[in-house]
DNA sequence: ACCCAGGTGGCTT
DNA sequence: AAGCCACATGGG
């Protein structure tokens, strides 16, 4: 007996998985057989494939609307590549390379942690920490065998309250380091608070600086002219346009200047075009 | 052995 | 406001 049920959707365009699950919005995604991705969002676990124009997910919770909104397919991605090429033209390479990339509709939660987690962290690692954050303190989900890329149940992301319940040290047994206490009392405040809604919200949380704050708004709150400055975009910037390394602020004001509320998705395609050429 | 990674907090100029 | 530095860990 299934215990998933599989969702069709048709029609969609400007889509490509890889790049959506390997351009560094998102760590719980893993290739599957024949370019498929397997993975979770939050507590739901899912296996994703598309042929043509019909994106198929198989997954253990969530319905049509749910994962429309998940890959965001209500946005028109072809608009917004050309009215960035139109704002700054030496983006079109990078819109061009990014090519089906689309901003995930991810949780809050589930966004601030792993990007608390992200802080002067890399990739393979950050995955890893998450997934062990998931092991210990997530559950197994129900029929993620299924969808698996190994067959294994998948775990759901941890709680808010199970995170605010962990020991300082029992997260640090997990390797997290330094960032274990971030994770516990950010953990607690958004327990006491609710969800923050704002820049300056996100700021007042232990461990979050401008940077993890930019990428919760732009990957959690779907604010889309939050334009996240890391190691990568710092480099693209003074590359590209000679930004001092230092002059954080300058690129900022740059991106609101150019692209203005679709800066997020610039970003997006300038850190997945640059990291990746190297 | 070394530098660095989707940085931040805290302290000192 | 700007400039240091420590921080925990392991990828390459």
């Amino acid at each position: 007996m299934k215990k998933t049920k599989t969702i069709i959707i048709e029609g969609v365009k400007d889509i490509d998985l890889t790049h959506i699950f390997e351009c560094g919005q998102c760590f719980r995604w893993v290739p599957a057989e024949g370019g498929e991705y397997a993975g979770a969002a939050g507590d739901k676990a899912a296996r994703v494939s598309l042929e043509g124009d019909e994106l198929t997910v198989e997954a253990t919770g969530g319905d049509e609307a749910f994962w429309r909104g998940y890959f965001d397919l209500g946005t028109d991605y072809g608009r917004i590549r050309a009215a960035l090429a139109d704002g700054e033209p030496r983006i079109e390479a990078a819109c061009r390379y990014g090519y089906g990339i689309r901003i995930l509709k991810q949780d809050p939660f589930e966004t601030i942690i792993s990007f608390i987690i992200s802080q002067n962290n890399n990739i393979p690692r950050i995955r890893k920490n998450i997934e062990s954050l998931c092991r210990t303190y997530g559950h197994p989900i129900e029929g993620s065998e299924e969808v698996s890329s190994d067959g294994e149940k998948v775990y759901s992301f941890p709680s808010p309250e199970a995170l605010a319940e962990a020991g300082v040290s029992d997260l640090a047994a997990l390797r997290l380091g330094y960032r274990s206490e971030y994770i516990k009392a950010s953990a607690k405040q958004y327990l006491a608070e609710g969800c923050p809604a704002c820049r300056e919200e996100l700021l007042s949380f232990h461990g979050i600086g401008p940077k993890v704050a930019n990428c919760i708004m732009l990957f959690g709150l779907r604010d889309t002219a939050a334009f996240p400055v890391d190691t990568w975009v710092k480099q693209i910037m003074n590359d590209m346009y000679g930004f001092e390394m230092s002059d954080v602020k300058g690129m900022q004001a740059f991106a609101a200047e150019k692209f203005g509320p679709l800066a997020g998705y610039a970003q997006q395609y300038l850190f997945y075009y640059y990291r990746d050429r190297k």
